[in-house]
DNA sequence: GAACATTTTTTGACTGGTCAAAATATTTAA
DNA sequence: TTAAATATTTTGACCAGTCAAAAAATGTTC
């Protein structure tokens, strides 16, 4: 029962940031460095804040080690999550914008919709699991659905496998998705992988089999069975 | 071609009220007392961010005298009304949502909305003129329909007349119009004025005839003829 | 385990936006 | 036209968020 007067989108996006690196480095707390980086600012900046956020109760912070969500700052996160995610959703699923090019705008109204406007978006979409980019969308409780897929790293190989997650939300590389037929719900099957030339080759529905580096590789999730 | 950085929430929500108040109070400048009344801030606040605009090429300020919008400042103003325009349209229209409680929404919503957005919103809707409160939207280029209408104080007596627009967007007050049918597009029929008593009676489509203060009387504008 | 490299924190400073209260102007009324 | 009332501006201070650069801690390597 905090009062808690409402976090500015700053102390929104330190948070959000903080809880994406809390679900991928498991456990581990997140270095100041990391946040600096990833929210592009100054270390220092990053120190400071993570000073203020445990000042305010959201965050625990060891100095020289890192920081970790409180229940409190968890809740917050996933509220931004969510609400960025069912975003998302609604710019392509009812006003039919390109879904490579949706997440800037997400970025801000994450900050601006209320949680009336963001339960009705969410009930025209019905209620839905996750974003166009497979993102699981956390429920208005703060639950959210932690299932590990298998990237094109570690998949099985020839069996045709769904994609159910894009980990990247940069344009170019969901425009590149997009043509080359990788987008959730696309099949696809692993026809081979080269660690010397760093390279997987996968086969899609369209066109002639595709190369691409471990890295990119990596960013695209499937489900192995079922 | 100014590159003009993109103003602040807080520029825009100045530039805006002075763009508002500049309708209303024809050719008048604008006080910095009214500003800051308008925008619940200290009247120095009010002050300082004058010659910050002015500074920034984005009013004119005489000190002591006010402030009017240049140009540049009207171009961004009308903008910014738009987007609130626009949205409040859209969360009404296509997500069904109460039109006496969407001005706060969309208070927040104007700043985090983009142009593509609000282009894809506007064409979602037709390209209408004007909001669930009657108020004109301006074009993408600026332009905005001003022609005045009449108000209930003003109006014909005993003359059916169409309403097209409320002037107040308090949830209290729109609920009002809302139960006792004066909403845009209803007609209605003044029925009688009286100075002394400072009521307005009219006939709407429902109920029995009802009594307005002048005050409300004249939020209430309604077409004379056509 | 000493020396170097890396990371983190501290420090001092700056910007944008705000306020309260004091100092000025302007307007109104006598 | 002078005094009182009202409106506006100035001043000094504060908060949130940021940076650059110096200082300190931690990690790494030989």
């Amino acid at each position: 029962m905090t009062p808690a007067i409402a976090p500015s989108s700053t102390v929104e996006n330190y948070l959000k940031c903080i809880y994406l690196q809390e679900l991928q480095r498991e456990g581990k707390l997140v270095s100041t460095g990391q946040i600096a980086t990833e929210l592009q600012v100054a270390p220092g900046t990053a120190t400071t804040m993570a000073k203020n956020l445990a000042e305010g109760g959201l965050v625990i912070y060891e100095p020289y080690s890192g920081v970790r969500l409180t229940a409190e700052g968890t809740r917050i996160a996933s509220h931004v999550i969510r609400r960025h995610r069912v975003v998302e959703l609604f710019l392509v699923e009812i006003m039919g914008m390109d879904w490579s090019k949706v997440h800037t705008d997400a970025e801000l109204l994450e900050h601006a919709v209320s949680d009336r406007l963001i339960d009705r978006m969410d009930e025209m979409l019905g209620r839905p699991q996750v974003d166009p980019h497979g993102d699981p969308i956390p429920s208005a409780t703060g639950t959210i659905d932690a299932t590990v897929y298998p990237s094109l790293l570690t998949c099985p190989l020839a069996t045709p496998l769904e994609v159910v997650r894009v980990i990247d939300q940069r344009s170019e590389f969901l425009r590149l998705i997009e043509t080359r037929r990788l987008m959730p719900g696309d099949i696809v099957t692993v026809v081979g992988r080269d660690e010397e030339a760093d390279t997987v080759t996968v086969n899609t529905r369209k066109g002639a089999p595709l190369s691409l580096g471990f890295r990119a590789a990596s960013k695209i999730l499937v489900k192995s069975d079922e």
